[in-house]
RNA sequence: GCCGAAGUGGCGGAAUUGGCAGACGCGACGGAUUCAAAAUCCGUUUCCCGCAAGGGAGUGAGGGUUCGAGUCCCUCCUUCGGCACCA
């Protein structure tokens, strides 16, 4: 509900045509005449009217997903934004690809269609249905030919096809590229062992491989989930329920082969900086060393990875995770209890959920010692004690770390709990740790401290090593090597790195740990592979099958689309909280469906299905030829619609040429889709390395939230405005308080834009949405505001059409002086919004037409072909109004849409004036104003300037010592004061 | 805790390369029109002092660079977003 505040005339005007403005009428009439004529059809290659002359520009909106609530304002933000682009692209004389469809697939769905009792696929279509009217409703420019749903089998047999492709595919890492498994080498050791080894070497070789992994499994959404879709307290995003770690046997897809080329090539896309961080921080490359510590008295070795080599001779202790397969082995007798204890509760919880509650570390030691290779032979100090403690994670490195509490702030907490040793490794940059310290020394530790520290503490401490005292924790910055080895080690077989900055330090002993096979230089990666099975129904089913003996059989491609079973029974096993049994999909329920006989063997069909980002990675693709029935897209269509050209000629790297959407899915989509893109890419099914050339996000609309005293929220129906704008209760008149939020229906606070349409119809509320701020910034949404775009509308509408005859108005005007002021200002206006456009500064756009309305009430005459020139570029922002303006300017000699008509262009010559007003400043200060010819020199203007009386009475006698002059816009007198 | 973005009138925001702070819109105030109101049209509107002419202050706070800083640098505060034992 928006409040209406002064009941506005469209409503009440809607029926009598004629002269007023009616939103309403415009809209039905054009939209209308938009689907009859086509007027937004895209051709493809080789459709009669296609021109290959013209550019190509891929404007594309992210997949909505059409939930049961239907659109709200936050919606046609982007697809406003995104549709003025397509306008104006279209104007500019591009073939324009600008399409809608539906990520229909998906949890939401099935939840909503579980908790009403209806099949998700008739709550999905009819989701569907509203949503495309509502868009519909707001005239945008898509080609509607081209939609889908990723719940058609159409579509969905593609998806499936892909994952074939995947799982028909392996990494060869030297070539860097996905390369078909028929082309996997066969090491000859794997050859001997016969069919059944080889096929086991195979399949654990494709980017789709089934594994035992401990996942996050959802007893009460039934399901699995994927680490994202699990918060940082353990629990599910959708829902809220608990998580809990079990290991089961999933799909996999292998993202972690392309982590490199997945971060490297963000390089080259016209992406915002905050989304590359965003996914750079999520794969999260990291440099180091992989170190094996022989343990004391026992056969095994453990390996782990460090990124800090260089403070080897810190490590004091070891730490295992407690799922670490030798904690067992290694474990003394009289340790066992505590152990096993202690990991069997560690395990009990996800990993997320134990991240989540440990405040204070905690932890057992096992009764092992593992062996410092750095120290030399013999040296009591290489012998360190290995502890179990779930502050290490299995899924990272190796599972294992060395623990240097003297530069690590984890292991610094840890070693304070448990009582163990710390020592000094690396100092501050410029402390010398052997003399005595001098001021500047003393300045840089004090500036660490924690507390105030005595003079006369710190040189005792340093000499002691204790520079962790100092400053109440480990110390993690950049610096100097420091006691590697302490200067009693005499020994020539050590690696010597003190005194050396950690870069070099970390080189020189990863040098040394190779040399003796102790270790290797190892980069890491946060980005693990992709869970991609869901225990769901409505999904794609994964089209594999699994042979008596194992083996697993991919569906031939003229077996696709696999369909989902009909089933009156589609929901997911729920268990309860502590109920470890393992979850069983609905597709296993679907007994006829579930088995298959082959050849006179009997084969199980897989039950899981694909998760919801799976539709969404390829969707882009499909747009392009989205009829294609004998391939996912054909290579014409691909080729025509992905491929652009640099200015310097080169192939763009991505795609879509602007692809919109919120930052919400800055990592997940963006960066699956990449990856599928990539293996498609690898095995020559498209064209260019990355799918998205370049990424907007559109920043969130918020609203203002009603509460009471009581904190209960009320909505705007409820609602009145006092004068002063604060909001009170209808009924009791109690005082509200308010604030901005994210809108949501528990708030109350929800606008929808069928209500804004009805009030003040679709051309306004495209205006308002652009006019309202950024389009990347957050934004609140005013209601008070909608009206102002409104008037604007208006306005425009009463400057070219006379309101009581429904002819053109009397300020239209034909035939007049070529160079008139209003002429000036077209043109300027024209250069701004086409500018502001191409940097999608639309609100400055908008406000730049307003005052070119503004400017043409003053003068009270506007040219007919003034008008006409105004109107082109106003349509694509108010597309319906500015149809039936140019209609009824065109009158007689009107041929079709404005939309086809070309973009007017500007005379730089009349976007600047001859004579500028100019600031004249005394020493930086603003003290009077002047018109100067805009080309004027500067003693001219210095001349001018010195004659103003504000000027002369302000210098006085004083000289000037220094004139600056930036020619056109300020002069500034600098004088002695 | 770490990373990132942002703080400008009563409100949304503008200032594109270091060069007139507050464009445009909302709200408010005044006027015209009207029997009256709505709507419309025309004005005023950063704050403080002043009847006025005029003067002073001003872009989250403090410091710096510069002839000149909303814009660049340093320190801090607040808000929003992301990550969160990743060794």
């Amino acid at each position: 509900m928006i409040p209406r505040l002064h009941g506005p005339r469209a409503g009440a005007r809607d029926s009598d045509m004629g002269g007023a403005y009616s939103p309403k009428e415009l809209r039905e009439k054009w939209q209308a005449y938009w689907e009859k004529n086509e007027t937004f059809r895209a051709p493809n290659p080789g459709e009669p009217d296609f021109d290959p002359s013209r550019p190509k520009a891929y404007i594309l909106d992210f997949f909505p997903y059409p939930s049961g609530a239907g659109l709200h304002v936050g919606h046609p933000e982007g697809y406003t934004a995104t549709d003025i682009i397509a306008r104006y692209r279209r104007m500019r004389g591009f073939n324009v690809l600008h399409t809608m469809g539906w990520d229909a697939f998906g949890l939401p769905a099935e939840q909503h269609a579980i908790e009403t009792g209806r099949h998700p696929a008739v709550t999905t279509e009819r989701n569907i249905a509203t949503f495309r009217r509502q868009l519909k409703a707001l005239g945008f420019s898509y080609d509607w030919r081209r939609e889908f749903a990723t719940t058609d089998a159409a579509y969905y047999k593609w998806t499936q096809w892909i994952f074939l492709q995947i799982f028909n595919s392996w990494y060869d890492d030297e070539h860097r590229k996905a390369r078909p498994i028929g082309e996997l080498p066969i090491p000859p050791e794997i050859a001997a062992r016969g069919e059944k080894a080889v096929g086991a070497y195979v399949d654990s070789r494709r980017l789709a491989y089934l594994a035992e992994v401990p996942v996050n499994w959802c007893p009460a959404l039934g399901t699995v989930l994927a680490n994202e879709e699990v918060t940082s307290e353990g629990r599910s995003e959708r829902g809220d329920h608990p998580v809990y770690k079990r290991p089961l046997k999933q799909w996999m897809l292998r993202i972690t082969q392309y982590a490199d080329r997945l971060a490297e090539d963000l390089d080259e896309l016209d992406w915002p900086e905050s989304v590359k961080l965003m996914q750079r921080n999520w794969i999260g490359r990291s440099e180091g060393a992989q170190v094996r510590f022989a343990i004391d008295g026992h056969p095994d070795a453990l390996e782990i990875y460090t990124t800090r080599p260089d403070t080897l001779y810190g490590a004091t202790y070891m730490v295992v995770a407690p799922e670490h397969p030798l904690v067992r082995k290694i474990t003394t007798a009289d340790h066992r209890a505590a152990v096993e204890q202690y990991c069997a509760a560690a395990t009990q919880r996800s990993e997320l959920a134990r991240t989540a509650e440990a405040k204070e570390k905690t932890g057992v030691f096992t009764g092992a010692y593992a062996v410092n290779p750095v120290w030399p032979e013999g040296d009591a100090r290489a012998r360190i004690p290995v502890w179990v403690a779930d502050y290490v994670l299995m899924s990272y490195g190796t599972g294992a770390i060395m623990a240097v509490p003297g530069g690590d702030t984890r292991d610094y907490e840890f070693a304070k709990v448990m009582n163990l040793p710390i020592v000094d490794v690396v100092y501050p940059e410029g402390v010398d740790p052997k003399g005595s310290l001098d001021d500047r020394e003393a300045q840089i530790i004090l500036r660490l401290a924690a507390k105030p520290v005595a003079r006369e503490f710190l040189a005792p401490a340093m000499k002691a090593g204790r520079l962790f005292d100092l400053i109440g924790t480990a110390f993690v910055d950049d610096g100097r090597a420091a006691n590697s080895p302490p200067a009693d080690v005499k020994s020539a077989d050590v690696c010597h790195l003190n005194g050396l900055p950690v870069f070099e330090a970390k080189r020189k002993i990863t040098a040394w740990l190779e040399e003796r096979g102790a270790g290797r230089a190892a980069v890491n990666y946060k980005l693990r592979d992709w869970l991609f099975s869901r225990q769901r129904y409505w999904g794609e089913p994964i089209p594999i099958l699994h042979g008596p003996d194992g083996a697993l059989v991919p569906l031939e491609e003229s077996e696709l689309p696999l369909t989902l079973p009909e089933m009156d029974d589609f929901r997911p096993t729920m268990r309860d909280e502590g109920d470890s049994s393992m979850p069983e999909p609905p597709l296993g329920r679907a007994r006829d469906w579930a088995t298959v006989t082959r050849g006179g063997k009997s084969y199980k069909r897989e039950l899981n299905t694909m998760p919801q980002w799976a539709g969404s990675c390829w969707y882009y693709l499909r747009f392009c030829d989205p009829w294609n029935d004998k391939r996912f897209v054909s290579a014409e269509a691909e080729r025509y619609w992905m491929v652009s050209l640099r200015k310097d000629g080169r192939p763009h790297t991505g795609g879509v040429d602007l692809y919109m959407g919120g930052a919400e899915h800055a990592v997940l989509h963006l960066l699956y889709a990449r990856f599928w893109h990539k293996v498609l890419y690898d095995l020559g099914y498209v064209s260019t390395p990355e799918p998205f050339g370049k990424l907007f996000n559109q920043g969130m609309i918020r609203a203002f939230a009603y509460k009471d005293a009581r904190g209960v929220n009320h909505g705007y129906d409820e609602i009145e405005f006092r004068d002063d704008g604060t909001a009170v209760l209808r009924e009791t008149g109690e005082v509200l308080s308010a604030a901005v939020e994210k809108m949501s229906k528990s708030l109350k606070n929800v606008i929808n834009p069928d209500d804004v349409v009805a009030e003040y119809g679709a051309d306004a509320l495209r205006l308002y949405e652009m006019f309202m701020g950024p389009l990347d910034a957050s934004k609140p949404w005013n209601p008070r505001d909608v009206p102002g775009v409104f008037r604007f509308l208006q306005r425009t509408w009463r400057l070219i059409v006379n309101e009581d005859t429904g002819g053109l108005s009397s300020f239209v005007a034909v035939g007049a002086d070529p160079v008139d002021p209003l002429e000036r200002a077209l043109h300027k206006t024209i250069q701004k919004v086409t500018l502001d456009i191409e940097r999608m500064a639309f609100n400055t756009a908008i406000s730049a037409m307003m005052e070119f309305v503004n400017e043409a009430y003053r003068v009270k005459s506007i040219r007919k072909d003034q008008a006409e020139r105004f109107v082109i570029v106003l349509s694509p922002f108010a597309p319906h109004l500015c149809e039936e303006l140019w209609q009824r300017l065109r009158g007689a000699a009107w041929t079709g849409s404005v939309s086809k008509e070309p973009w007017p262009a500007w005379d730089e010559k009349l976007v600047v004036d001859d004579e500028v007003e100019i600031p004249v400043q005394v020493n930086g200060k603003v003290v009077a104003r002047m018109m100067i010819a805009k080309d004027a020199d500067e003693p001219t203007v210095k001349s001018a300037a010195l004659a103003l009386p504000k000027i002369s009475e302000r210098i006085g006698d004083a000289a000037i010592q220094k004139t600056i002059y930036v020619p056109g816009r300020m002069l500034n007198l600098v004088v002695r004061s």
